[in-house]
DNA sequence: ATTGGGATCGTCT
DNA sequence: GACGATCCCAATA
């Protein structure tokens, strides 16, 4: 599956695997939202077995996609006010997902930068919650999939991730801090 | 450059 | 009834 401009969508194989395999390969792919598309850069893995996950106190309406099948988007509300969108892995029932908390703008930044309030293009879409504002993704997206629907997908433009990515512990959580499951693309 | 507080509501206890 | 896988602005240095 490719196209004129040399992005090939990233098959259901690609995510079913766990997501801290997963999760560093995701840098540097390509997130596309209708007419936006932004670089990947920034993520988290979560998983049933880890207490600072969604997933980690069963099953609940609220995190039902985060159970599925791999390749399909887990968006969930948070802090009253903020969006946050997962790639989900790995195999039905499993309950893991990686978190996408930063993108570089490479198509359709006049979306972004409206749904952005027109701050600078540099905090576009730095963070979990700036991402969905920016690539206009919410509750009505959870359960997308990403391989078939053309609308939101990831896909693949030859940018291979990092080789050394930055590995640190999990942001904002106050359990399982140790765990090193977050990935930064160092900066170009 | 860094820090601290307020906003705001769905979800689960 | 409490609290979040957060963000933004104001204040300080």
């Amino acid at each position: 599956m490719s196209d004129t401009s040399g992005e090939v969508r990233l098959g259901r194989a690609f995510f079913e695997r766990d997501s801290p395999v997963v999760a560093p390969e995701l840098l540097n792919k390509v997130l596309v939202v209708g007419e936006c598309a932004g670089r990947i850069v920034e993520v988290e893995a979560y998983r049933s077995d880890d207490p600072a996950s969604h997933t980690f106190r069963g099953r609940t309406a609220r995190n039902a996609t985060m159970w599925g099948h791999g390749g399909h988007l887990y968006v969930y509300f948070t802090y009253g006010m903020h969006f946050c969108a997962n790639v989900v892995t790995s195999i039905e029932g499993d309950g893991q997902a990686v978190l996408l908390r930063g993108a570089v703008p490479l198509r359709g930044l006049e979306f972004m930068r409206r749904r952005r309030g027109g701050r600078p293009d540099r905090i576009l879409a730095d963070g979990p919650g700036k991402l969905c504002q920016a690539f206009g993704l919410d509750r009505s997206d959870d359960g997308t999939d990403l391989v078939r629907d053309p609308a939101v997908t990831i896909v693949d433009d030859g940018i291979l991730p990092p080789m050394a990515p930055i590995v640190t512990p999990r942001i904002g959580i106050r359990v399982a801090t140790d765990v090193p499951w977050r990935w930064v693309a160092p900066p170009a």
